[in-house]
DNA sequence: TCTATATTTCTAGTTTTATCGAAATATAAG
DNA sequence: CTTATATTTCGATAAAACTAGAAATATAGA
């Protein structure tokens, strides 16, 4: 993974707002949640709660699909775990072993 | 971990130039790097990066230690580990199983 | 078509962040 | 005590983010 998207996956986790509705939404599992459910969940204002979305959707932290007229809201596991993977993935790569 | 905690290191990690900082002292190791160290190696100026440092700091994923009239600073195994555990922790723990 | 529901966009005010030169501090060495 | 080196603080500016009410859009159903 380049370090501009982890970066930017990090940048929106680094929210506690938007850090809770991803919690949410990772607890949910598959099914994932309604824009809704999400806001009962949470108590985040309509609007807010839309950017706060749209910001974890351009990360690629959350997929949307659009049915009727809700939005399914899921996590995007694979992501998350690349993201998970980057943190120490180079560990020690430049440590200089000494006796 | 709590969630407070864990979306101030994200918000630490969610910065281009500190995640780049934030790498270099991942892949050095135990040894850590001088503030000098790391200037050479990102190009970032002193004092923006003393102030990506103290931000890095203050997230607990590093460590200072004045050595003299140098900084040693160091990244902060443990707690990394603990961030990328955080990210999947509760996976669907929510999720219904159906048949 | 009219109405109700779900979600987003608009707009604006407030707060936080990023950047970096210049000056200040800390410490070592002569 | 003076000088040189390493790092931080100060100060200022520009850019980005957070928040949320009000208005707009999309879709379903009667």
């Amino acid at each position: 993974m380049e370090l501009v998207t982890a970066a930017q996956g990090f940048s929106a986790m680094g929210s506690e707002s938007r850090l809770e509705v991803l919690q949410t939404l990772v607890r949910a599992g598959d099914k994932g949640l309604l824009v809704g459910d999400i806001q009962q969940r949470t108590g985040i204002p309509g609007s807010t709660l839309a950017h706060h979305l749209k910001f974890l959707t351009s990360a690629d932290l959350i997929v949307q699909n659009r049915q009727g007229r809700t939005i399914i809201n899921k996590a995007n596991y694979q992501h998350l775990q690349a993201l998970a993977a980057f943190i120490l993935e180079e560990c020690c790569a430049d440590q200089e072993i000494e006796k």
